[in-house]
DNA sequence: AATCGGGTTCAAAGCGCTTTGAATACCGCA
DNA sequence: TGCGGTATTCAAAGCGCTTTGAACCCGATT
């Protein structure tokens, strides 16, 4: 039973030059040597080490998937499995394969270093970065090729890779939609405003209400984990104000599923008394409804997102050309049952002029 | 800048050996040399190339997580996050590595060989197995050592590693909870019936009612894509017949809120018209309510499962110790707001006798 | 008949580590 | 002074590939 090139080779009475070659596709191979190696190879379930040939070439083949964990939060982000399986269609044509690293907030930059120093990967892919995020200029001094999901600059973001959902615009899309229904008391429950793509929602939300002149409630904005129990907290807290926002913007699907919990449980409907607009990743588990969408939402698919970030990647990798590409996807507005016109303002038939 | 063990080790003006062992511990090395070795190792943030160490040990360090993707249904499980994340703490402990693998269905088997033939990783963690999985045998036979997350096999089960739930007594629990508060016809949004965990929970909750002598209703039992919509469809569409459901019983938590979407917009309010209990995986972004439980649940931490299932793995790799280990774990049952008397029942307050 | 060159194949070096087996230094002891 | 032994260090082989530079075979060219 052979295992190794060298057994491959010896059985066919080749040299293991030839062998490699004709595995490899070199031209200078005979056509009929070429289909001897290839049958034995499969006649024996032969492929090549991972690792010896990753030594012999000096590329391993390997994209690191760098997902945060927050000691703190004990949370795993729920987009990163959608993100990562439209990678790896990427990866999967092209032959690569992902490296999983899980680390903890504090062991962040010695994980970076270490993931350089190990030589086990030929590039990385960033995940949630923060406002400012201090991995992107450590990656840039390591000379490690990367691309981010998300972005992380307050000004410019022009010197590096990345791909992300026009934030903003999705949320002042949004806003303008409630604005146009006649609300003007409007919750955010947004995601923690360190992370970058928070930030953003809530600029994109702010100015739309400063386009129409909408005096922003600042005791109406979370920022708080994207979870499902949180969404709900907020919401209810919120409602029980003495003068409740008449409608919500939602960072996340699951966010929101808390945030339509509060409003049942408060004895009101959604899409009637109250609106919801979220934003939706698209999830395969939490599609936005089959027939009929669930809830009015900004939607963009993370699993796009993945497979572009990763081919970004490849490509950096193998023209090893460092300038940066950068991609803003545009999200859809997708209306759905859970908008409704403002039931305490009368003159919702005419929006207020911007400015 | 010093990269290499051989230019470390000119640096020092030792020899490779020397440099080598003093990094990695042994006991022959002269104190004092080996805080140089560190030092400097240290100066130059030296790393040993994980391929190279990798090729000389024969050890790669690296546990793959196979992930299937369903092509037909384009799904990406949500609780492979968590999982991870519990995995991921056995590894890091131990100095291991992940290499996801996302693999779609057809392409199983080569997937499989060809991670055993390019020697990339030390062992497998598989999820998800099917009734009967044949990439149990496959492993088996090639030889690879591997933990199974579920079960696969319908009778037995001891010739190989897994970690599972109890399943079975998790969905007998929760049915005799609805039995118990009088309810007879209760519908079970399950998730596929070819996963292997399906079928064991459906095998359970007739298990509860046939112990009870209550005739089970067939067209109440739905087998399907464990999403949201999915719960809200087939919930609708029992509550539409005729003789609907008086209770649920639902296999995520992500298909209960589609559950309750459906009995809310059916004008009927949760844990009084209508009852239900979920299985829930305790994943991060989706906790069962902070101070008091959203939905009547029977939960285990898919997280506590990956961590145990990681540290057999290890421990077996370690060990070389092929023998199975096995371990069984028991849910929590949660009294939660979403379950309540049947209401069509009168006799509710006497439980029905066992047989 | 001697040379040339395209088509094929090969031996050997090298990727960066670990590990074997041998060498060296230095100690106390006879 | 010389020897066994312990402590420490080293040169070299090997892990399984790729790749360089050379060699070989043969029909075509001069």
């Amino acid at each position: 039973m052979a295992k190794t090139l060298k057994d491959l080779a010896t059985e066919l009475g080749l040299s293991q030059t030839t062998v490699s070659r004709a595995l490899n596709g070199f031209p200078e191979v005979n056509e009929a040597t070429r289909r001897r190696v290839h049958d034995a190879a499969e006649r024996f379930n032969y492929r090549p080490s991972a690792r010896a040939r990753s030594l012999a070439t000096g590329r391993t083949m390997t994209i690191a998937h760098v997902l945060t964990f927050s000691k703190h939060h004990e949370m795993m982000n729920p987009v990163y499995g959608d993100f990562i399986a439209g990678a790896s269609e990427a990866y999967q044509q092209a032959g690569y394969h992902i490296h999983l690293a899980v680390v903890a907030d504090s062991d962040q930059e010695q994980a970076f270093r270490n993931l350089a120093a190990e030589r086990s990967v030929d590039g990385v892919l960033l995940q949630a970065p923060l406002t400012g995020d201090f991995r992107i200029p450590l990656l840039q001094e390591i000379g490690m090729p990367f691309v981010v999901h998300g972005r992380a600059s307050i000004d410019g973001d022009t010197d590096y890779s990345w791909v992300d959902v026009n934030n903003k615009s999705a949320f002042e899309q949004a806003t303008n939609g409630l604005l146009d229904l006649g609300h003007r008391r409007i919750g955010l429950i947004n995601g923690l405003e360190s992370m970058d793509f928070a930030r953003r929602r809530k600029e994109g939300m702010l100015a739309a209400l400063a386009a129409r002149g909408v005096d922003p409630c600042p005791e109406f904005y979370a920022s708080n984990d994207m979870t499902e129990s949180v969404g709900h907290e907020e919401t209810s807290r919120m409602l029980s104000m003495p003068n409740p926002p008449t409608a919500f913007l939602a960072s996340s699907f699951i966010a929101a599923m808390g945030v339509r919990r509060a409003i049942v449980e408060a004895g009101l409907t959604l899409g009637r008394d109250v609106s919801l607009v979220t934003h939706d990743d698209d999830l395969s588990y939490l599609k936005n409804g089959s027939a009929q969408p669930i809830f009015t939402a900004t939607r963009s698919s993370v699993r796009d997102a993945g497979r572009i970030a990763a081919q970004i990647l490849l490509s950096q990798i193998r023209s090893g050309d460092a300038s940066p590409v950068t991609r803003l996807l545009e999200v859809d507005y997708i209306e759905g049952p859970s908008t409704g016109v403002c039931p305490s303002e009368p003159s919702v038939l005419e929006p207020v002029q911007a400015g």
